[in-house]
DNA sequence: AATCAATAAAGAAATTTTTCTTTAATAAAA
DNA sequence: TTTTATTAAAGAAAAATTTCTTTATTGATT
């Protein structure tokens, strides 16, 4: 009886997921020059069916002419737009290690429309650095600064044990989304959105189907 | 007509991504010393139906007892073995930039079955240090060193135009799977699995729950 | 100009995954 | 000792997702 995740959900998720890579084959047949493409092709690409492109298209406005396929353009603008990555959004991260490193250096996270901000850590020897041009402060400095900028998503990239915590700190200043590189679960309030990203599922996903394959020999 | 992925599989892939949570939060019962513990536990800690958890543990070999639940320490054990965490894999990363590093400082890897053995990449200045113990050699050492070493899976965190490129070299010296971490999908025989672990998805998704969230207020 | 082939789109069907329901077992409480 | 409440397990039902089928359109070919 009890609900454990509304899903009111129009658009469902494993589209969403498939989206960004959409995106990202458009963005390379625009700079090659590319005008159209077919669902085959973008199907082709992803080794998917085509009609699950076309259905997963079918979502946007995006509409495509028969013979000819959809616009490339119309692609990287609609799908930009519908997945959220033409609004910049702030963030905070928080864990400022390697993992957490590695997302400030990246730049699709720009590219796709999130805006770290600045990052948070209690080791004195990362506090005060910058990584990439942002600039590490200790956690206690959080609450200020979290007021001055309109910051809406916390990043959690410190050790496993420490996620609960910095999640508490988070929702307690008002974050509206909490995006969760730790392999724990953490517990907040309903209306607060978490996304949780393990690799060791990915792991498991690979040894499952390495060992499959070693079971059909 | 045709087959875009052979799913003669018998567990299900959100099966397989959940259970390393499962996994980790036994482990850590298993720390506090906790001898049993119930479906309904596991489910308040992932935030899904407890009989999700059932279903999913009744792929494995693990029972469970009425009004006590399952053994903390059969979790732990049948599940590493199950997701193949307790046999040691050997790995081969290619790129050596920041996400590259962040992978070769996980330690999280190590624990669950893989280890990187070596690292490439054609920067100068990266090549011949060493990251967290791991060498890095230059990207034409691959063939040979591969010879030497028992490695099955190719680790790929270059930008996203090289990805194609390095996937060639991987499965030309015999890479079985490839943990893709570049946005672009790569295309490779059949017989190679490939493991795509992309970002921009979960940011996606996240963006997709905030928009939903303002459409609702 | 007529035919052919490739394609999007919409809807139906099939498949997969999740959730619900029932049953049986058993520890704890009365 | 009996009752109650909690739990795993198995199967049924529901929901979500993917794949298949049909139809209509239109550029390319003959």
């Amino acid at each position: 009886m009890v609900q454990y995740s509304k899903k009111i959900q129009a658009v469902p998720e494993p589209t969403i997921r498939r989206m960004p890579s959409y995106l990202a084959f458009a963005e390379g047949l625009l700079r090659k020059g590319q005008q159209f493409v077919s669902s085959t092709q973008i199907a082709n690409y992803m080794n998917i069916d085509p009609t699950q492109v076309t259905k997963d298209l079918s979502y946007t406005t995006i509409v495509g002419k028969t013979r000819v396929g959809y616009e490339v353009k119309a692609i990287v603008d609609v799908l930009s737009e519908f997945l959220g990555f033409s609004v910049m959004d702030n963030a905070f991260l928080v864990g400022a290690g390697s993992l957490g490193s590695a997302l400030l250096h990246d730049s699709g996270l720009n590219h796709f429309g999130l805006k770290i901000e600045a990052a948070f850590d209690i080791n004195p020897s990362t506090i005060g650095r910058k990584i990439n041009d942002v600039e590490v402060f200790h956690i206690d400095q959080f609450r200020d600064l979290a007021q001055e900028l309109n910051v809406i998503m916390g990043i959690i990239t410190v050790p496993a044990e420490n996620a609960q915590t910095v999640a508490d700190l988070m929702v307690a200043w008002g974050i509206k989304a909490i995006w969760n590189f730790t392999p724990a679960r953490i517990k907040v309030p309903d209306d607060i959105i978490v996304q949780n990203t393990t690799l060791y599922s990915n792991l498991a996903i690979i040894f499952n189907k390495l060992h499959q394959d070693k079971r059909e020999e």
